[in-house]
DNA sequence: TTGAAAGCGCTAACAC
DNA sequence: GTGTTAGCGCTTTCAA
């Protein structure tokens, strides 16, 4: 299990955590009143450079650092610094990502990031949403999942929606996402036609969550647009079962065919199947996928796929929220940003055998 | 680019983002005094049910959600409920994982998250140290870029290092990491002894970080003990960059060989490397490698690996963090967490043909 | 240029 | 049971 080993050199009573320097302490130290101190450390006029040095000489000596609290409680409209970001989970690379470029900016505002992990729980988020109030957030981030009292909260706290819309919400908060329905179409339809595949099967997971219900639209329309009839295997959670179902879909299928799926997940389940099955990519199976956070190249072919334009999202989500901070009453605003669709060597579009990564030949 | 389009079927002014309600509204609406709303909402003794009712029925009416700047404030301790945590990246599988994790922790302690980023720089930790104590968190748990204001930062507030060592802090604050070293010796010693190789080429990125410096030392030590001559390629920052220098490495060996990788990354430019030669993983290469995040093995075939234990990782930080709240003065510990070590597909102890996933063909 | 007092929104200590 | 007062650590009046 866990080894301890006690690495101090020096035992014995060493520190206390004492309790951190105020105002006044720096007022009889320094010999000044708490306002003049006060100035100083607020950069205000009408301080004697001589004071100036003084204090800031206590301030050296007695490590103070002002109680944000006590500061943000006081100035002036009482503004906190805090923005909340509520996401699902950041085992998700996609959130995982947004959450990274979510930080740049509120750092960059000089903002501090109250972080929320909902775990796609309702109740959990709610959680949230009641701590969030507490901290009197400026703004909130979220990608929802699911509770109704984001609809009371965006009445209270600039909000705006990531990734995915949530019914009855469309005119209350602003939201930003990807034109997912359109991608899938477009993916699926290229596979259709550029590959001249009469048979695209769909491998997807849950369709709760609306960004992945668009994408199946998608496939389902580009599939009746062409007049072909969909092949789905879809409802899967975990990886074996979604890769269980795609195998037993493929098996009926004459090669060539192509391949949809709706995620990472589904896609390395697709591309399981189809290695189980001995075909060959993209000779006898197309594939096509999404992919959040864009890793999935590095890991085998370089793959056709739509990615979600997390920067992009960030920063329109940033400006549409603090524009709502600045205008509480203009209308709601849906902004969709474009996936960027890479086309790459499981379609058939790249040559196998330019630059592209990593087939790992495994055997005895 | 990106589609606007305002969704509002409702114009015009709607709302107003009102300032929260606060105690003395209360006490407007309900006829009571401040203090008796103060006691129900502490849920103390001593009110009546029908004053309780009451006050909570004006609390619903104005929205009422208590000011937690005000009221840590002035609690006993002023505590702040805040816990800080600091990570270089969150795109890194590993420190998303570490996120997680914290999070969960952190809310089930009723702790809110205050979340840092880093991104290996000393000045954006400096600069998240300096924040972090203006909000009084309670605690810090950091994954350390290097800055040497960590070292007065944990004078004053209880704190604990993950994943990482850093040199001079040993005697000042607790540290949680894993056994690099060893693992990675038994690692390379698996490869040299259990599958009989003699020649065995390491695969590494930057060794400026202790952890990955140490799986360096590691597979020295191994290559020592063995008698063995090392073959390494390191200091690669991109993947691309590391697959070269692995694949000029692999042309001057001669085939059976082992190669064992610091990281995921490494363990792709790899991975790659050999299947550009045309071998055969594990007949002709034999791989292990240390994966943060355990996100390897579902695309591709199961990677013999050393991972790094999440989940206790960041119990165990939690343990030693909270022990040193409540007692300042023990001397700081280091705790050695062991990694998972995972005989997988990739140095041939487990069967390719058996349930393993995914060797996704390619070709015309 | 500086300082004393009031008050941010809340809880703690003591009245009634 | 309930209300009044003080004060958390700070900024903002206003006076000196």
């Amino acid at each position: 299990m866990a080894s301890d080993e006690g690495t101090g050199s020096d035992g014995g009573a060493r520190r206390r955590f004492s309790r951190p320097a105020r105002l006044v302490d720096l007022a009889e130290h320094s010999g000044y009143s708490i306002k003049t101190i006060s100035r100083v450390l607020n950069n205000e006029p009408y301080v004697s450079e001589r004071t100036r040095a003084e204090v800031m000489k206590s301030v050296h000596e007695l490590g103070y650092v002002a109680d944000h609290r006590a500061r943000s409680l006081r100035t002036t409209g009482s503004r906190s610094g805090y923005v909340g970001l509520i996401v699902p989970d950041m085992r998700n690379g996609f959130f995982a990502d947004l959450a990274n470029a979510v930080e740049k900016r509120v750092s960059a505002a000089g903002q501090t990031l109250l972080l929320g992990i909902s775990d796609e729980s309702t109740a959990k988020e709610a959680k949230y949403l009641d701590v969030f109030r507490q901290n009197r957030i400026e703004m909130l981030m979220a990608v929802p999942a699911g509770s109704d009292a984001l609809t009371r909260f965006s009445e209270q706290v600039p909000t705006v929606v990531l990734d995915r819309m949530q019914p009855g919400l469309e005119d209350a908060v602003d939201f930003v996402t990807a034109n997912n329905r359109e991608s899938a179409r477009a993916l699926t339809s290229h596979l259709i036609r550029a590959h001249g595949l009469e048979r695209v099967l769909m491998v997807a997971g849950e369709k709760e969550i609306s960004s992945v219900r668009e994408r199946q639209a998608g496939y389902y329309e580009a599939m009746r647009e062409a007049g072909l009839q969909p092949a789905v295997t879809d409802q899967h959670l975990t990886l074996p079962d979604a890769e269980a179902g795609a195998l037993e879909m493929m098996r009926s299928l004459a090669a060539p065919f192509g391949v949809f799926s709706t995620g990472s997940r589904m896609y390395w389940a697709a591309m399981s199947a189809a290695a189980r099955l001995g075909t060959v990519v993209p000779r006898d199976v197309a594939a096509a996928t999404f992919d959040g956070s864009g890793s999935l190249g590095v890991a085998g072919p370089l793959p056709t796929q739509a990615q979600l334009p997390v920067a992009t999202m960030v920063a329109r989500a940033f400006q549409l929220v603090t524009e709502r901070a600045l205008e509480p009453d203009r209308a709601p605003r849906t902004v969709t940003v474009e996936c960027d669709i890479e086309y790459g060597m499981t379609c058939g579009c790249m040559d196998p055998s330019s630059a592209g990564p990593l087939v790992i030949r495994t055997g005895r």
